[in-house]
DNA sequence: TGTTTAAATTGATATACATCAACTTTTTTA
DNA sequence: TAAAAAAGTTGATGTATATCAATTTAAACA
């Protein structure tokens, strides 16, 4: 029986992410066999709605945004992509296109994994196939909760919200406000600019933050959770 | 070797899924014993909302609508499930509450198949995942494009779509309009009864549409799809 | 290092839509 | 079949938030 070379386990580890443990050494040398690294500079779009997708992402190192754009010039920011995600899972196997744009916002280091060899191992190896599927059930569980936030929550709420989440990110990443524009966290609660910026004062003023050029500094986290489940 | 036996085909073929077709006789047996059948009355809650997810739903006859709710009485429908389609898929896997309710609005014949069935078929049936996987594909690009139809569309395109949305089950369902309320084509577009009804009234009298009390007949579809595209 | 370009900021104005209120019609139920 | 409840309809009013315009600050560049 074939067992997993060293320089097998040394790739597996570099991938960082649960469900490839699963893979056979036959599978991992697939894996291998079928990437392609890519590099991306900072500004670069990882992917563009509406573009053909053949290939599933996976972000090794670096941070993108996952976005939404309409035909204009509005687009509305999703989540923060982190090196073991996956990009262009959700539509790989059903629309051959991108449902959504991605853009990078550190340098990144990306792989590039066919998607018929994605589609081989998931039907060879089942387990591979369940721990997929868990991404795609939090992926959907995630896709709801924005759907009520656009839906139900106004400006105050969908800014704390945003503001929320990009801070639990801040441990990891401690200048990731630096990286991101006033336009960034606008469109990160889907509200306009101006609006963004208005509510960042007001909330400094009530002193559950602290604005520093464009870091920004969560003093009062439990009043910006109220905030963001008042709505 | 096992063979399906002629009961076991009468089964899948009541199922009729794709992804069904794969399962090897004793997986069949698995789903066949595992299964809970329910019949739902009009207006009856197959999930609400933040319940316990233990398992999946399989539509196997009539209909229901899809929605999600806010803490209030708000509530916005996202589709109408059909024969064939499974509910609670989307968070079974991950989080082990239903992230949206649904309503029955013909009385429904349905399946309850365990959670821990289906783990168990997707990890000895690769085949029967990548079809699974479809499905959940298949539903982000959905859950994408309801994002987007939230974010950047006014009234009168939400209005639009919801309306070539029902429209397309039409010739399956001809009394489709005479289910639905003014309020569930409001919540289908996301926007108020009032709006709804005002939206009709206009819509009837630019001829694009003709409104029989509850049923309504799309006369210019194209002028439809154009209003729809134009947001 | 000065110059151009982009981002951030602020207040004034505009608007799409919800909400409200009052009424009519239809459906349900007793 | 009458009475009550629910759904549908219409116009008047209110509001959250976008848009606009004008300025300041910061970043990029040559």
């Amino acid at each position: 029986m074939k067992t997993l070379q060293k320089d097998d386990i040394n790739f597996i580890c570099e991938l960082n992410a649960p469900c490839f443990q699963a893979l056979s050494p036959d599978e991992v040398q697939l894996v291998k066999s079928s990437r392609t690294q890519v590099q991306f500079r900072k500004g670069d779009n990882l992917t563009k709605q509406g573009t053909f997708a053949s290939y599933v992402m996976f972000m090794v190192d670096g941070l993108a945004i996952q976005y939404v754009e309409s035909d204009l010039t509005k687009s509305y920011n999703l989540r923060i992509i982190q090196p073991g995600e996956f990009i262009g899972l959700s539509s790989v196997f059903s629309a051959n296109t991108f449902s959504y744009s991605s853009v990078a916002i550190t340098d990144c280091h990306v792989f590039l994994v066919e998607k018929t060899a994605i589609a081989q191992i998931i039907s060879s190896n089942g387990i591979f196939g369940l721990s997929l599927i868990k991404r795609y059930s939090e992926q959907n569980v995630n896709l709801y909760d924005i759907i009520r936030k656009v839906l139900y929550k106004q400006m105050n709420g969908r800014m704390a919200e945003a503001l929320l989440y990009i801070n639990n990110i801040k441990p990891k990443y401690p200048d990731i406000f630096q990286i991101l524009t006033r336009k960034d966290l606008a469109d990160f609660a889907g509200i306009s600019t101006e609006s963004a910026v208005k509510l960042l004062k007001s909330l400094e003023k009530d002193h559950i933050l602290e604005l520093n050029g464009k870091d920004i500094n969560i003093l009062d986290e439990l009043k910006l959770t109220e905030i963001c489940k008042r709505g």
